[in-house]
DNA sequence: CCACAAAATGCAAACGGTTTGCAGTTAGGC
DNA sequence: GCCTAACTGCAAACCGTTTGCATTTTGTGG
C-alpha cells in the first residue's frame, strides 16, 4: 500500500511522536491524554470537547479531564481552537512548527466543516493593522453555507 | 453645525423611524424597547446585552427582556449579532434595507472594536462554495490585536 | 373612550459549555 | 522502589443565555 497521497497530505503525526513533545515539557503521559491525542489523531476534523468524550472507552476519564487537557495542548500549540456557529470550541491536531493557521466552510445544519486553503490576504490586513495602530493582529475567517446532505 | 460627515457617516437612524419598523409588523412599542433602540444609536459600536443592560436607568427592565428584544430585533433585521473572542454576543444598529455585513478589528485587552471595510473577496468565496456544493454561503470574519492604548 | 386579545414583561428556574477547588492518585526522574 | 510534581475525578460554581408561567401592557376595532 502506497504512503497517503491525498490533495493536501497532511501526513498524520505518529502518536510516539506526540508524547514525545509532552514528554520533552515534563508533561506526564497519561491514560486520558494518550486516547486524545489517539482521538484526535483519528478524525482529521474539528472536535467539540464532548465528541472526544464520547470517542472514549466510556468511563475511561472525566469531561474536566478532557477541557484541562485541551487548554494544555493549546498552550502547548499542539492543538489548535476553532468556534463555529454554535457556542463549542472545537479542535484540531497541529503539525509541529506549523502555525496551523486556516480556516473551514461549516454546515449550518450539521456542522460537518471542510478545510480551507484560501485565506484573507496578508497585506491587506497590514494595512488594517497599521492603519488603526493595532499590533500583533491575526483573523478568524470561517465560511458557513449548507452542505450538499443538508440540502435535500 | 454642519451635518456630520465622519469618514463613514452613518447618519444615524431617527427613533421615530426605528418604532415605526416595529409597528409595521405589529410589534409594540414598549418603554425598554425605545430605550434600547437609542441606546444602541449612541452608541455606534457592538455592545453586549449587559452593556445595553448597564446603560439602562436602572432597574427599569429585566435582562431576559433584552435578550428577547434583541432575537427579535435581530430577526427584523433591525440589528446585526456579532462574536469576538469572548463568550459574549455584540449587537450593532443596522440601516433599513442595508445587509449590515462587515468586520471589526477587535482588542484582545479591552475588546474596543473598530469597523473594517474590507471584506473577503467575494469570487474567492463564491469559488469556496461551489467546490464544496455548498449553497448559502457567508463568512464570518474579524481581526484580532492589541490597541493602541493596550500597548503601553 | 373602553374593552379585549395579542404581545410583551418580570421573575426565577434551568440550560449548556466551561472552569475550579479539593482531596486522592499516578507518572517518571532520581 | 521513593518522592514530588503533575494529574485526575468529583462536585460545585460560573457565565451567557433561554424558558415557563403568571401578570401587565399596548394599540386596535368597536
Amino acid at each position: 500500500m502506497k504512503p497517503c497521497a491525498h490533495k493536501h497530505s497532511h501526513r498524520r503525526q505518529e502518536l510516539p511522536a506526540l508524547t514525545e513533545r509532552l514528554r520533552r515539557q515534563s508533561r506526564k503521559i497519561t491514560g486520558p491524554r494518550a486516547a486524545i491525542l489517539e482521538i484526535l489523531r483519528q478524525h482529521p476534523h474539528p472536535l467539540t470537547n464532548k465528541e472526544i468524550f464520547s470517542e472514549m472507552p466510556k468511563g475511561s476519564c472525566d469531561l474536566a479531564t478532557i477541557y484541562r487537557s485541551m487548554h494544555l495542548l493549546e498552550k502547548m500549540d499542539m492543538v489548535k481552537r476553532f468556534h463555529f456557529h454554535d457556542g463549542a470550541a472545537r479542535f484540531e491536531l497541529v503539525e509541529e512548527g506549523d502555525p496551523g493557521h486556516h480556516h473551514h466552510l461549516v454546515c449550518t445544519e450539521c456542522s460537518e466543516a471542510v478545510k480551507v486553503e484560501e485565506c484573507f490576504p496578508a497585506d491587506v490586513e497590514k494595512k488594517i493593522a497599521a492603519r488603526n495602530g493595532f499590533k500583533s493582529v491575526t483573523h478568524r475567517l470561517e465560511f458557513f453555507g449548507i452542505c450538499p446532505d443538508c440540502q435535500k
